[in-house]
DNA sequence: GCAAAAGTGTTCGGGGTACACCCATGG
DNA sequence: CCATGGGTGTACCCCGAACACTTTTGC
């Protein structure tokens, strides 16, 4: 039998019956002592990037074992005084020499063996970056850095790093349907029609021209620049992002 | 200047080219070295029950400092040869004596600063527990268990659990919107009235009965029992869970 | 028998989808 | 001048929201 606690907070809430079930010492409270388990815990980054009306996504190639010779999503490994989010920066500073790129929370992935060596605990994120921002090569233990285009097959990747690409896909699709604007795959100013392509590179479907023109004027989170695309037919409109909308 | 990779993966990747940037020796791969950074993981979680047609959550109250007293959801380390999962259901089974409890992924927390005395990356979860589960109170730095409805104001919660609460919420909120079947917080078999009672409870909005029935119906995922809740008025029909749509 | 809750159908509006023509620009 | 792509409006359909009366049962 148990007493549910139904009112408010600054009455001391009904005294609890007790079932009893052994507890073993270390659990239900988030005590910390020092003899506990650690762990070191690294991020992997799915970089996407939006290229020739592609969606892009980058990969290293390790050049030691194990899984020497295969490509992984780029990742690092959490330093002391430093958050996930921190692990991450540096890690895309490091590839593509830039900072504040948009990034997100994927999942956390704990199996136990998941690298072979030496237990890891590994967060996911994706990123986005712009095309005009350069990726650089990493020099240690990695041989290559490239962009693969996402929807077509992918290299048979490191470690469950199959699995992590595919989540990160997943909720940046979901992120994209839940109405957030992608401007940061793009230049600061751009056509619907990049946008559009943009879209459906990362959802993989076709979308119909004049819907998604009338569904991104009524969210109202892009304005017209005054000025057009040169060098193209048709002299598109060059839109941005208006100011108070960035994420 | 870089080169895209644009073809098939069975023929390797275009050349690519350098633009030199300090890179530190620990990052880029996801290399694990044995002297790596290492840190203790947590789990805390928000228990979400329902009773008497409210959504109520389990806290516990810490008897030890820091927080002494305070309230805070209930959690544990993880521990060797554990996984995060393995870690929330040891501290589920301990607190309800349960085991098989639906659980979910929050999020992840990794300030330095969040707890005062050692550094701990925190991984939030949620679980939804059966009303005719008991809770039991657990023995160590923990003086008091008890439910609190959700929607009234909590107390205040040591730690940033405050957040966690509140991100947890969201995130059930959000499932549950996603069309999920959230039979785990009802008996097996129960009245359309409850379970639509329980969607207001956790979207803390009134819908509409008519319309709660037809959208249920269409989902397609009950099915009527054949029997009648006896002892309560109108005779309402009982209801469970399709056993092919449980996840 | 009466109060309380269960069960049932229709209407309306908005948003999403499908669809065709004219206009602007580059070559 | 012509080919390519940009820009615009309308009809239909489905889903979700609003809404009232009859039937069943407990007391």
């Amino acid at each position: 039998m148990c007493v549910f606690y139904a009112g408010k907070h600054d009455r001391p809430p009904i005294v609890f019956a007790i079932k009893r079930i052994e507890v073993t010492e270390k659990l239900i409270t988030p005590t910390v002592v020092s003899d506990s388990y650690e762990v070191s815990i690294t991020v992997d980054c799915a970089v996407f990037g939006f290229h020739e009306g592609v969606l892009k996504v980058l990969l290293v190639k390790r050049s030691i074992a194990p899984y020497k010779d295969h490509w992984l999503l780029p990742g690092g490994i959490m330093e002391k005084d430093q958050t996930l989010e921190e692990a991450v920066n540096q890690v895309l500073y490091h590839l593509t020499g830039m900072s504040d790129i948009h990034q997100e929370q994927v999942k956390i992935y704990s199996k136990v063996d998941r690298h072979p060596a030496k237990r890891v605990v590994t967060v996911c994120f994706y990123a986005l970056v712009k095309p005009e921002n350069h990726p650089v090569i990493a020099k240690n233990h990695i041989s290559e850095v490239a962009w693969f285009p996402i929807n077509e097959p992918l290299p048979s990747l490191a470690f469950d790093h199959a699995t992590l690409f595919s989540d990160a896909h997943e909720t940046l699709k979901q992120n994209l349907k839940r109405r957030l604007l992608f401007g940061e795959l793009l230049a600061d100013a751009f056509t619907l029609k990049e946008l559009q392509d943009l879209y459906e590179s990362i959802l993989n479907e076709q979308l119909d021209r004049r819907n998604f023109r009338k569904k991104m004027m009524q969210l109202d989170l892009l304005e017209a620049t005054g000025e057009k695309k040169i060098g193209v037919r048709g002299g598109p409109e060059l839109y941005r992002i208006k100011k108070q909308s960035r994420s």
